[in-house]
DNA sequence: CGGAATCCCCTGTGATACTG
DNA sequence: CAGTATCACAGGGGATTCCG
């Protein structure tokens, strides 16, 4: 890594208020294990987000999720969806037929967070530009550094 | 794992009319790399949304982030603001004092980011309690399962 | 105080092969 | 088609130690 992070400023060093954290989304002040937490560790993962983002679209079958998701395995294809599954997210049917015949859709719940994904995907989108923008003076005062 | 889902339906299959993914966060049909990937593999990761949940209340300095945030190591809390710092979400600030002395604070893309941080937790805490339910009932359900 | 450097484990994920 | 079963591996992340 670099020979440590060495950019100082001139500035008096301030006295931080400790500002109260008015988006506190627990209930107290020490943050425990803030709720958020469960949302993260649901959603917060490779694949999760892209299957709900395209169950939006309606009911999909297996392949056609496989197929819809770039670079998804087999594998983490069904491990996301039980875990979808498990959590009440997403229905899955399976229909005796031969082939096997399998489809997946978002539950109530499940529907509830495509505003949430909605409203990530366009703050992405938006600010995506900036974003590289910072990367890239980052990388340009940082020279060989190895964060990400 | 238990012996293989078995959870058949007597409907008959139905004929999926691959409805169109009005969510699709992509400009063309197939995903290939959605930009919400950006997003997720920014703040998808542990520690991220927490930090940013904590600076949302004001600058912090970085031990005061470390006692907030439970749980996280002084490892990771470097690496997680760095990598904020990289992205410009975050702005980290060095006082030449001594002992050193650094605070953190969000910049303007990193207050935009704390609207849907909000919505995440309250949506977090909203169903919680449902998502609770449907993964008991699961493995109720599904005895000696090993997703998760 | 605010890190950087190491060591190490464990989990997530990919690749491949097999099955009802 | 829709999985399951294994193997194999990189990297995320924790614990500890050292430094300016």
């Amino acid at each position: 890594m670099s020979p440590t992070h060495t950019e100082v400023t001139t500035a008096p060093a301030p006295t931080l208020a400790t500002a109260p954290a008015d988006l506190d989304p627990c209930g107290h002040e020490d943050h425990p294990d803030c709720g958020i937490r469960d949302v993260l560790d649901r959603i917060g993962d490779k694949w999760s987000v892209l299957v709900i983002v395209e169950l939006a679209g309606g009911p999909r079958r297996f392949r056609e999720l496989q197929r819809a998701i770039h670079g998804i395995s087999q594998r983490m294809l069904t491990l996301t969806v039980r875990r979808l599954e498990r959590d009440g997210l997403v229905l899955r049917t399976v229909y005796p037929t031969v082939p096997a015949q399998v489809d997946y859709r978002l539950t109530e719940t499940g529907s509830s967070l495509t505003h949430l994904v909605k409203a990530l995907t366009d703050w992405s989108l938006t600010h995506r530009p900036v974003i590289a923008e910072a990367r890239d003076a980052y990388d340009r005062d940082h020279p060989d550094h190895d964060i990400r």
